[in-house]
DNA sequence: TGCATTTAAATGGCATTACCATTTAAACCA
DNA sequence: TGGTTTAAATGGTAATGCCATTTAAATGCA
């Protein structure tokens, strides 16, 4: 029995929008390189403008493409960056379950292998970057808005030990599902104990992965994000 | 001196989108759930139409919508889809941005810790499955067209394991990384060692998480996943 | 000439209208 | 009753027009 591919109509603008990213994937279009007006593409592509046009602010959305008004403006090829072209992960864990449980678990569970891998990989700079974060935690403890100073600095403590670990994929996680546990608890209002644990535990972590004890940075990024869950079931 | 925020004018469409992101975001709006037609929402946001068509392409583009044609259709909330994120890390790869070297790791990282606790919250009937998928593999064995049949149980196995972890983000993530790696080798060809190298460990696997032994799931499947790198190095 | 001003052109942003193809359900008829 | 036809709803697409912004060219003035 001969297999043949089923016909599919696809959508113009979905069609537009895969050839103009087939055309950046293949380097034939360059970062900072600018496409043809919406008009002239149109025209390119036998389509309207509309269809163009959503293929434009798809493409933009996902990163690949920058879209500026103006006499000058057009819509122009960006750098890779991965943090954009990779929301899908939050977007699926967003998807993913009702059950912040698991959420939060699957976030543990992650982020304790990354601490170890983070201890045995991280470089100077990577240890200062991760200290910084912790001194803005100090420095800003007393700081009228110190809810928000604090979820900065966690933010950007967590970023920190991931990166250190060296694995693009493992940040990109670590993000994704920290981010997709913020964005369900935004009600949450940090107080002084959570504040003052979450400092603790940073500096333990910090000290660790200085120390490049990866079993103890994993172990201690556990115990960190287990009390930060049993703070939420209160 | 006071600190006024920069208004910034938004685009309409990016408006729509992140006010519909943000339902979703807030289960507002839950997989399954159809939001009103294109005509209605124009109505609702004040806007045009090829403002909502917009919002909704570039929302189905990221893998939160589906938009289906025809008189009972209209845009539709997904569930979650690992298709889109090991899709997506195909795009970063192909990019440059990502070495496959990372993926094997995290995926190593994360598939240990979830056998782990697949072993802890394994019920009979995930055991049954994960027995099945290696009969599979021994009765196919011998079959003229065992490369398919190996990893169609391969995935199986790994699935039927993650799934006993019951946690959803876990499951998602692992079949997430592990379809990126087999798109990014699909040239590999398993061959008769690597068949049987992944057989035996399996058995392994299922035998600790049978056991209910946790620690012994977790690094049987660190090695098998080793195991499996390496020889990809060659 | 040189600088400031005005003007015109190009671009993306948005609205409106109209029509098509597909799909479904209601109305109809045998 | 049951198959057929019809109508309605939806997304897909096109076409046109106008607006706001931005830039560069044209203009005017000193």
């Amino acid at each position: 029995m001969v297999k043949f591919k089923t016909l599919e109509r696809k959508r113009f603008s979905d069609e537009v929008a895969e050839q103009i990213k087939q055309h950046i994937i293949n380097k034939q279009l360059k970062p900072g390189e600018k496409l043809a007006s919406e008009r002239e593409l149109a025209l390119e592509f036998g389509v309207s403008r509309p269809v163009i046009r959503e293929a434009l602010k798809i493409l933009e959305y996902v990163g690949f493409l920058e879209v500026i008004p103006g006499s000058t403006g057009g819509s122009v090829v960006r750098k890779a960056n991965p943090q954009l072209v990779s929301g899908t992960m939050e977007v699926m864990f967003q998807l993913g379950t009702l059950e912040i449980k698991e959420l939060l678990e699957a976030r543990r569970i992650v982020e304790k292998e990354t601490a170890r891998f983070a201890a045995i990989r991280a470089t100077t700079e990577d240890l200062a970057r991760i200290e910084q974060t912790i001194s803005y935690m100090q420095i800003n403890i007393n700081d009228p808005d110190v809810k928000t100073k604090f979820l900065e600095a966690n933010d950007s403590f967590h970023t920190a030990v991931a990166r250190a670990a060296k694995n693009q994929i493992l940040l990109l996680n670590v993000n994704s599902l920290r981010q997709a546990v913020f964005n369900l608890i935004e009600k949450h209002n940090p107080g002084y104990k959570s504040i003052n644990s979450a400092l603790n535990y940073h500096q333990q972590i910090f000290e660790a992965i200085k120390a490049r004890d990866g079993k103890a940075a994993s172990t201690v990024m556990e115990e960190h994000l287990t009390s930060f869950e049993n703070r939420l079931n209160d």
